[in-house]
DNA sequence: CACGCATGTAAGTGAGTACTTACTATGATA
DNA sequence: TATCATAGTAAGTACTCACTTACATGCGTG
C-alpha cells in the first residue's frame, strides 16, 4: 500500500534504531529491517542508499529527537537545594523511556564497532552534556560551596555512578541478584558524590553528626540561595 | 608446519581474542582469524567445533587468566590509609595492559551482543571484583570510620566513577579534547567518592578547612589502626 | 620399513549478505 | 483521459559467511 515518503522514511527509521540497538550494525540485516517494517527490502535502498547510511540517519535521528540537555539545563538552572539538583539528574537518568535504553545500547554498540564515526554522537549525545554539568558545578566553586575539583572530571564521577550502575542492571542483569529501586539509587548516589565535593565546613562545629538516615533531612543539602544567574 | 594441538589452540585463542575484542562476535569472521594466524580455516573447526564455541572459549580464557581479583583482595588487605587503598584502585583500573582492554571491550560486546551468555562473564570477571570491595566496605563502615552506606551500591559508585572515565576516554576518544594522566584522575575521583562515604567528624572542629591542594596531606585520610583482621 | 594417527591443506557447500534490475501500480495534475 | 513522477514489487546479482569434504603430509611406534 502506498505511503507517503517522509512517513515511510520515519518507520523505517524506527525500525531500523529498535534493531541496530539490539543487535548492533553488523548483527542486524537489512532483510530483518525490511520483514520488520512491513516493506519490500529495495524500498529501504530507495530511501537510503546504503546499510550504512541508513544507521548514520539512525543515530542523527535519535540524536536530534532527544530531550535530555535541555531537560539537564532545565532542572540545573533551577533554584533548588545542590542535593536535590544532582538527585533529580540521576533519577532522570535511571528512569528511563525505552527510547532511552535503545539510544545508551546504540552509543554503546557504535563506539565499539566503529572507532571514529561513533564520536559525533558521543559528543552530540553525551560530552556536551556533562560540560552542562560542568558549566554548573565550576559555578559552585565560583560560590565557594564545592572544593576546587576539576569540574568536567567531577561531572564525569557523578555520571559514572549513576551510568555504571545503570549499566549493571540493564545490560548484564545485576538486578538478578539484588533490587534497587531508582529513588534510593539517585537519592544515595547523588548523596555520596555531593558530599565529595561540597567545600569542608567553615567554622561552626556541628551539624553533620547526623544519625538520621535520610540525606534529605541533612542540613547540609540546603543551598537555596546566593547563586549568580 | 607442524605445530602441537595445545599451543595451536592457544595462539588461536589468542589472535580470536584480540579480534572479538575489536570486532565483537558478529563483526569477527573465521576467515580473518585462520588469516592472522596464519593457519588454515579448517584447522579452527578441528580445534573448536563452531565459531561460538570458539568465542566462549576465549571468554573462559580471558577469565581465567586474569588477576585481577587477586590484586584487589591483595591491595584491600593492605593496611594502607582508605584514601591510599581507594587511589591505588583507581590507578590499577586506569593504568591497563591491553590485554585488560580487550577484556573490557569483549566483556562489552558480550553484553550488548548477547543477553544470556554475557552474565557469566560479568559474575566472574565483574561482579566478584565489587564483592570484594563492597566487603572492605561493609568493615570499614562497621568500624564506624564510613558513613552507613549501602555497600555494594557504593562500590559500584566507585567503580562508576573510574570505568566510566575510561570508557570515555578510550572507547569514545574523550581524550581528544582534554587528556588526562591517571595519576591525577585516581587521585581526585578517590578523593572525592572518599569523602563522599567517611562518617562525619565527630567532635573536632578542625581539620578539613585545608585549602592545600593535594589530597594526600590530608588528615581525614589516615586510617591505619583499629582494624578486625 | 610400514602402520596408524594426528596435523595440515585446497577446494568446495549451501545458506545468507547487501544491494540491483526490470517491471507494475497509484494518484495528483494537464 | 492521458501523462508522469513517485511508490511498490519479484526476482535476481555477486559475494561472503560458517562450516565440510577429500586428500596429502609428517612422525613416533611395531
Amino acid at each position: 500500500m502506498r505511503v507517503a515518503a517522509q512517513d515511510r522514511k520515519q518507520q523505517i527509521l524506527d525500525v531500523s534504531a529498535r534493531l541496530f540497538a539490539r543487535k548492533g550494525f553488523q548483527g542486524t540485516t537489512t532483510r530483518e529491517i525490511a520483514t520488520r517494517a512491513r516493506v519490500n527490502e529495495a524500498i529501504l535502498f530507495r530511501h537510503f542508499p546504503t546499510k550504512e547510511s541508513l544507521y548514520w540517519a539512525v543515530i542523527e535521528d535519535r540524536c536530534t529527537r532527544s530531550r535530555r540537555r535541555e531537560s539537564l539545563q532545565a532542572t540545573v538552572d533551577l533554584q533548588a537545594s545542590d542535593f536535590e539538583v544532582f538527585r533529580s539528574i540521576a533519577e532522570d537518568i535511571l528512569r528511563r523511556s525505552d527510547d532511552d535504553k535503545n539510544r545508551t545500547r546504540l552509543l554503546l554498540f557504535s563506539g565499539l564497532e566503529n572507532h571514529r564515526l561513533a564520536r559525533r554522537f558521543f559528543k552530540t549525545y553525551v560530552a556536551d552534556y556533562y560540560r552542562i554539568l560542568a558549566a554548573h558545578i565550576q559555578r559552585r566553586i565560583d560560590q565557594g560551596a564545592f572544593r576546587r575539583v576539576d569540574p568536567l572530571l567531577a561531572a564525569r564521577g557523578f555520571m559514572g555512578m549513576i551510568f555504571y550502575h545503570n549499566l549493571v542492571q540493564e545490560i548484564f542483569g545485576g538486578g538478578l541478584y539484588q533490587k534497587f529501586d531508582a529513588e534510593t539509587v539517585s537519592a544515595e548516589l547523588a548523596d555520596t558524590w555531593l558530599r565529595g565535593v561540597l567545600a569542608p565546613a567553615k567554622t561552626n562545629g556541628n551539624g553533620h553528626a547526623s544519625k538520621n538516615s535520610g540525606p534529605h533531612k541533612n542540613g547540609l543539602h540546603k543551598n537555596g540561595n546566593g547563586r549568580k544567574r
